[in-house]
DNA sequence: GTCAGGTGCGCG
DNA sequence: AAAGCGCGCACCTGAC
């Protein structure tokens, strides 16, 4: 059931079948790397093993090049990160290099960069590097037994799957790309901005902007851009502003402000989703931004190169289904408090996340049904908000609900003592840093005073920790049902590729006939990841789902 | 010239 | 320091 993938000191590929606890079951096989895809997908459609290999970057993006998907893998990489830091097992070290640093494996992936044309074949050069079959063997059968010996071995396998599915899936978006309307994005930067400008000066309408600033400053050689320059112009016109942010600008009534809040918008625009922007990260019709699996401390993914993950819902009119193609655009209503409950095992609210919308029920059960009131005390909670409003409902909340705020309540005070604490699966939080254990110990006044608020600082972080890591597996649970679902879906002839993941959200590009059983596979995805991670818990978890033509269409 | 750190703003 | 969590990226700034 599992099949090493490593490379042979010979400059070949070894190939090793093992059975389900890592005993080999058959010869290796050596192949020429030109050979590997053809031989890899042979025994894909034989029988589908689980691919163990270091990391899936080390094979899978040029085996999706040559067109061979694979189901399913474990990647030793990922998993070994996960199981050297669970609190579930004692005592794991993986003896990967990488997998023991928390996340970024850099130094060893190239620097990022604009996309390198899709992958280089096998055969051109670039052989994979790292550690042998042996020693990947032993890591795999290292990994095993410590889930077998583990606290929670079933929500361990459950946690490796599934990253080690993410790994998959974030080559395979890759792969794919979010289909990009560049066209249209030009379209709406000249809009905007004006013409691209030749050289490096300011687009038309943002040089505009500064010169109107400027004048109304009496400030003729402002450079809108440095903040010092700023600061200074807009005390010596008598606005005194603490910041040059634009949400603290907005107090204030001065004839400069309106175009200096005008110029932050298109200087913002020009410069994160600019021409410059289409230039390096569209090709083809496509978006293709790296995907970090887990590269977030609480599992979340993170990406790299463009912004990926920030996509301002000023340019989402860009991302367009093809002709005959859709975009289904689906995300998890209320995703964390969900999490919260089910975690709390907080059953009153549970009863009241039945409601499609949980904040509506919450607040029809003990505020008043003041919904506003409901969702500040709520994320309130999730956060650690102390003060203001949110701090001041803390109490309510706790009378209404007093499971679901004692868990968070814990994992706070965990972290406030230096203690790590762990997700539903098993992710750990990192221990505190030397520099923090140190503070803490410290005697002076001064000192102590800088002590309390880094331990607070941690206690907010392991309170979210607990709630944003689990909502990131349950998040990544659904990612691996729908993607099988989609799969079986190509199988009768519908075709529908995920292009797009962002927390508690997903875009699938699919065929205009195949849209309608896509909507079924999410909400059926969404079930099933419920049901992976909290069985028969009383708790919902609804998802929303949008059939549009670009992606602004969505909500 | 390069680099780290701060600021600001986009997303969930 | 927006009320609180998690990020990536562009730009400016001061240090080297």
């Amino acid at each position: 059931m599992y099949e090493i993938l490593a490379p042979s000191p010979d400059g070949q590929v070894l190939l090793r079948p093992l059975d389900s606890s890592g005993q080999r079951t058959g010869p290796d096989t050596t192949v020429v790397p030109s050979e590997l895809p053809a031989l890899v997908a042979r025994r894909e459609s034989a029988h589908k093993p689980r691919w163990v290999w270091r990391k899936a970057a080390d094979w899978y993006p040029r085996l999706l090049a040559t067109g061979v998907p694979l189901l399913r893998c474990h990647d030793l990489t990922l998993c070994g990160t996960v199981l050297t830091h669970s609190a579930y097992t004692a005592a794991f070290t993986s003896s990967l290099p990488d997998a023991d640093s928390a996340t970024d494996p850099s130094g060893i992936l190239p620097p990022a960069g604009p996309p390198k044309g899709q992958g280089s074949l096998f055969d051109e050069g670039e052989s994979v590097q790292g550690p042998s079959a042996d020693e990947l063997e032993a890591e795999l059968v290292a990994q095993l037994g410590a889930i077998s010996a583990s606290d929670h071995p079933g929500r361990l396998r459950l946690l490796c799957a599934a990253d080690s599915a993410g790994a998959l899936i974030a080559a395979e978006m890759q792969a794919a790309g979010m289909p990009w309307d560049a066209v249209a994005h030009e379209a709406l930067l000249a809009d905007q901005l004006g013409p691209r400008p030749r050289g490096f000066e300011r687009p038309a309408r943002l040089e505009e902007k500064a010169s109107e600033l400027r004048d109304r400053l009496g400030a003729p050689q402002l450079n809108p851009d440095s903040p010092q320059e700023l600061m200074r112009a807009l005390h010596r016109a008598g606005i005194e502003a603490r910041t040059t942010r634009a949400w603290e600008l907005r107090e204030f009534r001065h004839p400069a402000i309106p175009p200096l809040l005008e110029y932050k918008k298109l200087a913002r625009l020009f410069a994160a989703n600019g021409w410059a922007w289409l230039d390096s990260w569209v090709r083809d019709g496509r978006f293709r931004p790296e995907y970090v699996v887990a590269g977030v401390v609480t599992g979340r993914w993170a990406s790299r190169g463009g912004g990926a993950l920030q996509i301002p819902k000023q340019v989402r009119s860009a991302a367009r289904a093809l002709p005959g193609h859709k975009l289904v655009v689906a995300d998890a209503s209320q995703l964390e408090p969900r999490v919260l409950a089910a975690l709390a095992r907080d059953d009153a609210m549970a009863a009241a996340a039945q409601d499609a919308d949980l904040y509506a029920g919450i607040a029809a059960a003990g505020f008043g049904g003041d919904r506003a009131k409901a969702k500040v005390a709520l994320l309130g909670a999730i956060y650690g908000a102390t003060t203001g409003e949110s701090g001041r409902l803390m109490p309510q909340l706790a009378r209404l609900y007093p499971r679901a705020v004692a868990f968070v309540e814990q994992a706070a005070r965990d972290g406030e003592r230096g203690l790590t604490v762990t997700t539903h699966l098993g992710r750990s939080s990192p221990p505190p840093s030397e520099r923090w254990q140190r503070l803490q110990r410290s005697t002076s006044a001064e000192e102590q005073r800088r002590a309390d608020a880094a331990s607070r600082d941690r206690g907010r972080f392991t309170r979210n920790f607990v709630v944003q890591g689990t909502a990131a597996e349950w998040a990544e649970c659904w990612l691996a049902e729908l993607r099988l679902r989609l799969r079986r879906l190509a199988g009768h002839g519908l075709r529908a590729e995920l292009v797009y993941f962002l927390h508690d959200e997903v875009m699938i590009h699919a065929q205009e006939e195949a849209a309608a059983a896509c909507v079924e596979a999410v909400q059926e995805a969404a079930t099933a990841a419920k049901r992976l991670l909290f069985g028969d818990a009383p708790v919902q978890f609804p998802v929303s789902i949008a059939v549009v033509d670009s992606y602004d269409q969505a909500k």
